[in-house]
DNA sequence: AGCACGCCGACT
DNA sequence: GTCGGCGTGCTC
């Protein structure tokens, strides 16, 4: 047998921290004894802090200052499937283990004792004089039937102030309570309103339903073009969850817009649904930790760190969009959630679901392998069909400088303003203008703090850094030579787009898509809501346009500039071009009418060009994974990234230098290490940053080389350094 | 992470 | 004299 699972009091526990020291502390186990797995308050020199007993201790300090667990936590212990989670986690990205708790932690006052609030329900007697306002109380009280509420409520729902309330209370004719103030989420029903399903969809739902079944771990790769009913299809394998009782998890990377999805989960299951991001009030927050641990929440929607949340009973874990970036960043630790999703979900026997209509090259890969199982929807939802695909050829288009928009483009999107349909220009540039030049000298007008460029944004009247968010007002004189009203705007943006497009076509209707033009989650959503029901004609947008809204009106999409992103070696770049095309071009004509996407470009006879033209997604994967597995890259090889960062520009570079002639444990594995290189930003927030790379064979053990390699040097001054595992661009 | 200890510059 | 700067070290 493994180790004990409970220790009786004054037994030396090991007792996992959140604070930065990298081992377990022995502690004595507290009077009444602990389990393992339970969250315990332990003092640590001065402090009190929390953590979690990971097992029995290991011996090894001074038993006479060894001191005593405080006490345990009321809330759930850690289960075992999450302690080996955290493990493994910690072990695949380098992160350490007390940075892992703290994800695993995020929630406030989780030692604080739980909070109670008063609540009011109906008493036994009579009052001996009753008035209006008493008789209003007492009958909504009984219209609930043993119900209870809190006196704002009551108060409200009887149209009663609250000395009302409390006088009946004095009677004895209502009840004052104490109750818990985190209280579960509302049951969900699996079979509430479930959907019709195309014969298609039916069976991809049939397929995951048996998987789920299982409860053995699995992952599939839905795999669906816009419009063919990849959430519905999910949605049957979560009521299939819940159906046996365990709980869902959703991951969506833009959590500005989850709005929408979780309408369509709450008309689904009929109740609302646990949701999870940073915007979230801390005390919904602590109740969703809570909840999420007792089984009071069954369906969570989240952004990435919902991965760390305590559940239950943890069935599913549907990452939607996983080929989007967004799910790969550093709050704290450096994790790709698509993959932690995985390694969760095969620590508990639960299923996850990968839909994209564009997968990454690594996801497309692994099924391909076998590793993943593949579900393919091909067949539109209701009558639509792909759009036409067609390519601008811009070396041939007479273009006066300053303008964006190809004569053949705007004569398409003319003839739509005229018979009422819709056309979106796609550009993936915030902003005026991507680079402020002064024409008097040359100069690029530049982030102080990151060298990045800084972008005009007229609309504000300012200039942005969109690496860090500085942001300066416009200036009048070139900050180098200081002549005046020299400075020129260099390039599209989406606001230059939208001031062309005013120009173009005068008596459209124009509606700007653009991040920075909403104040709010609610006001985007507000937008995209009246766009979809016609209130523009031309739709002028970014990024966010290509996220999953239906504009039903839409049969036109002219990407402005289809060649942005397939230039520079970023090995990733022909990807994510590819995907994003695709799904902005999966826009158009997703009802009634069929649509036309158009793509402008300098280079149609290139490879990825010619391949979203042709629609061929599977030539395009095989002819990208086959130079990536020729170059040994992700992922047909491992890399990891190191970051190095200091405000001193030498003490970076000489680390850098030192790591790259001491490299013997890479060399042992067969890795390859290059650079130190200035890292793609190369400086943020007055931090100078280096970058070197390692390259490895899929097989070989690369966490545990690098962990080596980069363990010999102890970090002086403020020097920082940070190991990206699987790093998503490598130039 | 915090927090104490400790060893050198410019102030009442 | 001493207030206070933050470098180094410790916490079971």
């Amino acid at each position: 047998m493994g180790e004990p699972d409970f220790f009786d009091a004054g037994t030396l526990v090991g007792v996992l921290t959140t604070q930065p020291l990298d081992r377990v502390l022995d502690y004595k186990a507290p009077e009444g004894g602990c389990w393992a797995g339970a969250f315990v308050e332990v003092p640590l020199g001065p402090r009190k802090v929390i953590g979690v007993v990971w097992g029995k201790g290991r011996g090894d300090w001074d038993i006479s200052k060894v001191r005593s667990v405080i006490r345990v936590l009321d809330v759930a212990p850690m289960r075992e499937e999450m302690r080996s989670f955290l493990e493994r986690a910690s072990q695949y990205t380098l992160t350490s283990m007390p940075s892992m708790l703290r994800l695993a932690t995020r929630a406030p006052g989780l030692s604080d004792p739980p909070s109670m609030r008063k609540v009011y329900r109906l008493g036994d007697s009579e009052p001996d004089r009753q008035t209006d306002a008493r008789k209003r109380v007492l009958e909504t009280l009984r219209d609930y039937g043993g119900l209870s509420f809190t006196l704002k409520e009551l108060s409200d729902m009887a149209g009663v102030t609250s000395s009302v309330v409390k006088g009946l209370v004095k009677l004895g004719a209502v009840n004052e309570e104490n109750a818990p103030r985190d209280v579960p989420f509302h049951r969900m029903d699996p079979d509430y309103d479930a959907k019709d399903l195309t014969e298609d969809q039916a069976t991809a739902a049939a397929q995951l339903t048996a998987d789920i079944r299982s409860q053995d771990y699995n992952t599939t790769l839905l795999r669906g073009v816009t419009g063919s009913g990849k959430t519905e299809v999910y949605l049957e394998a979560i009521a299939e969850c819940l159906r046996i009782g365990r709980q869902a998890l959703v991951l969506l990377p833009e959590i500005a817009l989850t709005a929408e999805f979780f309408g369509r989960v709450e008309a689904r299951f009929g109740a609302k649904p646990a949701e999870w991001h940073s915007g979230v009030t801390m005390t919904e927050r602590r109740r969703i930790w809570k909840m999420v641990g007792q089984g009071g929440a069954q369906i969570v929607i989240g952004a990435r760190s919902a991965l760390f949340l305590p559940f239950q009973n943890l069935g599913l874990i549907v990452v939607d969009e996983e080929h989007d970036t967004s799910y790969k960043q550093d709050d704290g630790v450096l994790y790709n959630a698509r993959d932690m999703a995985v390694l969760r979900a095969s620590c508990v026997g639960a299923s996850v679901v990968l839909a994209s209509a564009t997968p990454s090259l690594e996801s497309w890969a692994n099924a391909d392998a076998g590793k993943y199982k593949r579900i393919e929807l091909t067949s539109r939802y209701g009558p639509a069909v792909m759009p036409d695909m067609r390519a601008i050829d811009m070396r041939v288009e007479d273009m006066p400088s300053g303008t964006w928009i190809s004569p053949t483009l705007r004569a398409e999107v003319t003839a739509r303003i005229e018979k009422g349909e819709q056309s979106l220009l796609f550009i993936n540039r915030r902003g005026y203008a991507p680079v402020t030049i002064c024409r008097a000298c040359g100069h690029q007008i530049a982030c102080e703090q990151c060298d990045a460029r800084m972008v005009e944004h007229r609309f504000l009247k300012r200039l942005l850094c969109h690496q860090c968010g500085e942001s300066a007002p416009m200036p009048e004189a070139c900050p180098s030579c200081g002549v005046e009203g020299k400075l020129a705007a260099v390039g599209p943006g989406v606001e230059r787009l939208a001031e062309e497009a005013k120009e173009a076509f005068p008596e459209a209707r124009l509606a700007v898509l653009s991040s920075d033009l909403f104040g709010s989650a609610r006001a985007l959503k507000e937008g995209i809501k009246t766009i979809a029901e016609g209130g523009a004609d031309v739709i002028i947008g970014t990024q966010l346009v290509a996220k999953g809204h239906n504009f039903p009106l839409l049969t036109l999409v002219g990407v402005i500039d289809a060649d942005l992103g397939l230039q520079g070696s970023d090995l990733r770049a022909a990807e994510r071009t590819f995907q994003l095309i695709r799904q902005v071009a999966g826009r158009a004509g997703r009802s009634e009418r069929k649509g036309v996407a158009m793509l402008q470009s300098h280079q149609p006879e290139h490879p990825v060009i010619r391949a979203i033209l042709a629609g061929d997604e599977e030539a395009f994967w095989q002819a990208e994974a086959s130079e990536r597995r020729h170059a040994g890259v992700p992922p047909y090889g491992r890399m990891a990234g190191i970051i190095l960062s200091s405000t001193d520009v030498a003490e970076v570079f000489d680390l850098g230098n030192a790591l790259a002639r001491n490299d013997q444990a890479l060399r042992q594995i067969g890795a390859q290490v290059f650079g130190p290189a200035p890292a793609p930003i190369a400086r943020i927030r007055g931090r100078h940053r280096v970058r070197l790379l390692v390259k490895a064979d899929k097989a070989a053990p690369l966490q545990s080389a690098v962990a080596k390699w980069v363990g010999q040097f102890k970090l002086k001054g403020d020097i920082r350094l940070s190991v990206d595992i699987d790093p998503q661009s490598f130039y």
